[in-house]
DNA sequence: TTGATTGCAAAGCATTTGCATGCTA
DNA sequence: TAGCATGCAAATGCTTTGCAATCAA
């Protein structure tokens, strides 16, 4: 692998996490790493694979599987389940904690945060003793555009929550 | 079918929600209610199946899966997500919401409920005018069984793993 | 050189579906 | 009797694993 480019702290983080354990770096994983950096959706491991095969069509998706354990072990991608039956990723190295929203009409996430949630929560642990790792707050609904479109659609049958198809 | 006993209030809205629906009363469906009242617990498909089939070994899984779906419509039963891979179910019926505390050690779920949580939450959705349809807090951590046996094996290496706690 | 990595196919799980048979209303 | 219900096996969909070939250190 030669790679001359100025190495970004996400670079860097993932780097120490390989040699920490050990692990090899190959041009695989740099370009994972490197397509799952460039947005900022909430993606599956199919949705990344999709996007990671454009660049390079040989990459299997077993390996964008293991790579996204890899980086949520690095500290640099956090796993998130929408109810869709996938896990989706998103960023986690700098990125303030927060929760989400989820319409189950379009699928749309809003991430929101609260610090009082988040102290009431805390409280609520200490109440019971209750030593905190991690936790996940999703609230599931219809965004304000759905709404408005459904207002314009009152003539029509009161559709069903169809939140499988929240892929994004 | 003939059931002469006395029917509890759940029963009955079982058999409400069956006659709706236009659908059927049968012995399996009824011994399914009936074995998943018996318990508190958060009992996943494959529990209650083996519950079931002490009773009558001649249930099918599938029956169970279709039933417990039945239970949830009708609004006896809530389907649960603990992180593990499968749902699990709990009673419904005039039963208050409720959120959890998942041990990450033990498995234990302990239920807690705090207004000024969901009223926060409401708060959190009005203001991206967004209508709740549902809301899932799930607090993962240790409870305080599990740290007291730690802390008497402080001997041990200082766990490794340790997910990191910036989720919080 | 050596052990980690990769991609493919197969295996695992939880859950759902197709279908012939059996029952409820 | 008509049509829903049941149980089995097969099918799904997401994710993991076994394995032989390949590659990084």
């Amino acid at each position: 692998m030669t790679n001359e480019e100025p190495i970004t702290e996400e670079q860097e983080v993932f780097l120490k996490h390989i040699q920490r354990k050990g692990l090899k770096r190959t041009a695989q994983r740099d370009l994972i790493l490197d397509v799952f950096l460039k947005t900022e959706d909430h993606l599956s491991n199919e949705d990344l694979y999709q996007l990671v095969k454009k660049q390079d069509p040989t990459v299997g998706q077993t390996t964008v599987y293991r790579t996204l354990k890899l980086l949520t072990e690095a500290g640099l991608a956090r796993e998130v389940r929408f109810g869709d039956g996938r896990a989706h990723f998103e960023h986690n190295y700098k990125h303030q904690h927060h929760d989400h929203m989820i319409c189950s009409e379009c699928g749309k996430i809003i991430e929101f945060f609260s610090a009082e949630l988040e102290a009431i929560q805390d409280e609520m642990a200490a109440k019971h003793k209750f030593e905190v790792t991690q936790h996940l707050l999703r609230i599931i609904g219809i965004c304000a555009e759905c709404r408005r479109a459904k207002k314009s659609d009152e003539n029509l049958e009161p559709a069903i929550p169809a939140l499988r198809r929240a892929s994004r």
